[in-house]
DNA sequence: GATGAATGAGTGTTCATTCAT
DNA sequence: GATGAATGAACACTCATTCAT
């Protein structure tokens, strides 16, 4: 392995201890000899590659929240369409919740203690949304909203999603789980037909 | 005033000067030192009424949870019933974080740093709406939706509240202000008609 | 003891161990750790005390200064005028050297890492002595030189005594010690006659 | 380029880079990293040309010294004698100082951070001196001092020099600077006809 | 019951030095 | 000989908690 590769290595063999910590005891808990010490590196070889605490703290979200989007990405049939498109989409949230139980933490932490990164992970969030429920417009499956209220909307959704993740994603110790099928069915209820009949 | 009035003083001197110190800047930074200077009374004080700092951490959310239910219970007109009676709802809630501009802090920051109370404060929320909705329910305002259905419906508004203030009802720099009127509108037309048409 | 008293006293206590590592070691060298070692108090204990590490070397050489010009002003006898009261200065401050062996290092190391307490500690030694030249230019002990000069030479009265310190007032392991008699003689030679004949 | 002439350049690099560094910095910022970036070569290199970061402290006033000494020597007209000749070697050492600006802190605070290589510097530089007064003594200008009363005259020159340049050629900044004529004079007043009348 | 000085464990960060490549 | 990543000891500073007054 070639200097640089091993670099890169040991860069990423940082993030996802950082990752691991944060996941398991929050970001207050996460202190450099808890991460050096999972990553099998020395704490001073930490500051060889990230400028702070801070600076790993606030690179966690946009590495995890790359990860999250490329999984609902590559999760969604490409022909898919209407309530069934977005039924999929939240399940293939939960899918990566699953498997990444560490990142509920990580992602609903992020707006206290890295608060420029949670930021801008909404802000990527909410503009795939609204690419996504624009061409839903351009469908017809969607009617009587314009752009602003479009945008309440996604905030909604976003919405439901962590709170279901954190009812109903989560047992008694915090670990991860599936999500029952009634959920996503009243869910999609809404989704379709309102709460008010 | 009595010993006994004049501790029950001290014990809300210590419980408000926490509240504006979390609600400004965050539990990590509430410190006791803080505290109990803005109090206006020594640092060793502080553990004749509270027995560690998370102690007070933790009476925080329900000390002005109920104030808030008590304020939302209070400005909702008896009357009032269908979607007309959850528009309210969601108005007199902005209506209280405008005038607590701390209360946002102190509950979505609760579920990192105060997690007891923030599932006991989830709890009573969730029953008072769990009893409204099954209001609603026997009105025939509400249809189709089972009791696992409807707590999840629940979480979805509770969810709602939570992001729209995220998003809509903070400036900038952090403070309060109301909430844009299509916000309302767009909230309403979810919860009437569905998203899908 | 009050508790005012005690605290007064843990602050000398500090200043003073203080006093003794930065003599003994050095500014560089002088962690909280020693200083609060030597002091007999915790390490939390400093910054109740002192704002921090900084805050107590800045403070060393006004604290130490104030000694050695009362021990020079009490030292000199009232009558004495003329270069035998320029020679009395210069065997006080001597004298004071011997006594406090650490003076030469925490005023001369000042210049570096107390530079605000060594310009105001000049500032004092400069008025005084431009005090005693003023008075000795009166009496007509001194003349031919305008106030611009005086200042001159009050440098280089001063450099002088710190040069002879350095060179003749520590042995070889930097201890204190008196100063040969020769070293006085030439000095006043200088000051009465000039070097050039 | 041989191999050798290389070796010696990135030497001298070294010495250069580190020069500028204590000079612009003072010692105890003087960071191997920020020494061999502005040398341009990698860190572990360093330790191929000396053997500890005290090492090349202890190198850098030897280093500038010989550049000193060499300046006066070569500024001194030849035939320059008596009091004026000092007046000379005065200027030239301020002279230098202009040119120089790193150059008062690399000698200044050698007493603390380099001190064998202080304590060797003056060693010559007195021997120097001691050369020139004893011409002067021959010469006859100079009479009635002994060979120890000599020295401590050596002393005091160098240390007037030092305190002068303290006080005079460094503006508000610590930027170097000419000294004004009127220090020059009262120098020299002192040395030819002391300063009690 | 009120006080506030004392405590000491814990943290982030720096940096001279080493050594495998 | 040049490199630069890895090391780990050291340091200043914070703060919840205790306890004698």
């Amino acid at each position: 392995m070639s200097r640089e590769e091993k670099a890169k290595q040991t860069y990423t063999l940082l993030l996802e201890a950082a990752a691991e910590v944060v996941g398991r005891d929050g970001y207050a808990e996460a202190s450099i000899a808890k991460i050096t010490q999972l990553a099998g590196v020395a704490q001073g070889t930490f500051y060889n590659y990230f400028d702070s605490r801070q600076d790993i703290l606030d690179k966690l979200l946009p590495y995890m929240g790359r990860g999250m989007l490329d999984h609902i990405a590559v999760s969604l049939p490409r022909d898919l369409v209407g309530p069934a498109r977005e039924e999929a989409r939240l399940e293939a949230f939960f899918a990566y919740l699953d498997q990444h139980p560490g990142f509920y933490r990580i992602l609903y932490e992020a707006e206290v203690f890295a608060p420029k990164a949670h930021a801008e992970h909404f802000r990527v969030l909410v503009e795939g949304y609204r690419n996504a429920l624009n061409r839903a417009v351009v469908r017809g499956e969607i009617e009587g909203f314009d752009a602003d209220e479009l945008e309440t909307v996604i905030y909604m959704l976003l919405a439901a999603r962590s709170y279901i993740a954190m009812r109903y994603a989560r047992d008694e110790n915090g670990h991860a789980g599936p999500v029952p099928g009634h959920v996503i069915k009243a869910y999609m209820k809404v989704l379709t037909k309102g709460l008010f009949a």
